[in-house]
DNA sequence: TGGCAAGTAAACAGATCTGTTTACCTGATG
DNA sequence: CATCAGGTAAACAGATCTGTTTACTTGCCA
């Protein structure tokens, strides 16, 4: 039963997020999943893998729970660029909100890894490709660039709930978002 | 000669910025600085009061950097709040960018101290004060709802810069910003 | 000159970190 | 039944962490 392998990915991920990375040590992680160090590195040669496969894991949780979520909200391409927000703000309002995992792992890794930096860079990039895309559905001239605007927006709504301790920016950011998205259909018009 | 505990600090800021905080050992901060460990611990109680103390420090630099440079760069309010993001590009294209320290702050201290936290909110509340105030001189309506959104577009830029490892965010923020400037005033017309 | 503030270097204490090793257990399968 | 993969518990190694202590040095100034 390699379930356990899972279970020390669900519990890295919980307590990454809550305390951080180099505040997290292997000991506590082994202990909160229930199961041995020895097994811990029998599925993992080293913390760096853990933190590589619960990064990796997360990726694929959440980009699956944003997309869902959004897809639910409406059907009309958008909105479901507007609902991003409204996502969001659930996200920022859950107990459990400790800001962006891969902004976080950044914070602690900027220097020295590659491959933890590459799994952020990644994460980012499939993000921005999904809204991207709402942006195409949307008929949107030059999707690319407002999927870029409205990551950006996205990212510092996060991290501005996360200094602030509340889920306020997702509703500016809404609003932002609205006034660019109106701007990017205009533009449209008027070059047809 | 307490200029020892500048000393500390200013090497603290450098270390904490490129390591990140639990990476950073009070006794690297101490070689580097080339001060004792026990001066170090004459001028500062414990590693979370140096920490504390580098963190207000920066704050006065950057926010005295970010209001200079963007003051030197035009007389108009509304390229000020234009000017912003250009200062934000060259700041990103620096070689020593390791993201916004209070963002990395906060990603490791997000649950345990509220000190710190405190710190890294203050910081942004002041901030985001400054954007709130060029609005004001740019006449513009509701200058607090801009200076929000702006403020996330920048907060944006940031970790988006920090992650890609380059400086284009900035200058999608701009354009983002320009927009979101350009339709506060068209608001403003209207409504007169 | 005497004393004191401020510093250094280095050892120490005790905790915690990553990672390994040893000895034992347990349950499914050939 | 015997074996063996997969697991546990716990000790261990060696590094590093925060913070303290001891003993010595240096420069200022009354």
């Amino acid at each position: 039963m390699s379930e356990k392998r899972q279970d020390l990915i669900d519990t890295a991920i919980e307590l990454f997020a809550e305390h951080g990375f180099h505040a997290t040590g292997i000991d506590r992680i082994a202990e909160v999943a229930g199961v041995s160090k020895k097994t811990l590195y029998h599925h993992f040669r080293s913390k760096e893998e853990l933190i590589l496969a619960a990064l990796k894991h997360h990726d694929g949780l959440f980009r699956n729970f944003l997309m869902k979520s959004v897809d639910q909200l409406s059907d009309s391409p958008y909105e479901r660029l507007l609902g991003i927000f409204d996502v969001a703000q659930a996200w920022f309002s859950g107990k459990d909100f400790y800001g962006c995992m891969f902004i976080n792992a950044i914070g602690e890794y900027s220097h020295g890894d590659t491959a933890i930096r590459r799994a952020c860079q990644d994460f980012k990039t499939q993000v921005s490709a999904y809204v991207e895309q709402l942006a195409v559905s949307a008929q949107i001239d030059n999707p690319k660039a407002l999927a870029d605007s409205l990551s950006i927006l996205l990212e510092g709504a996060i991290v501005t709930a996360q200094v602030a301790g509340n889920a306020e920016s997702a509703g500016t950011a809404k609003r932002a978002a609205k006034v660019l998205i109106d701007s990017a259909l205009d533009h449209n018009v008027e070059t047809v």
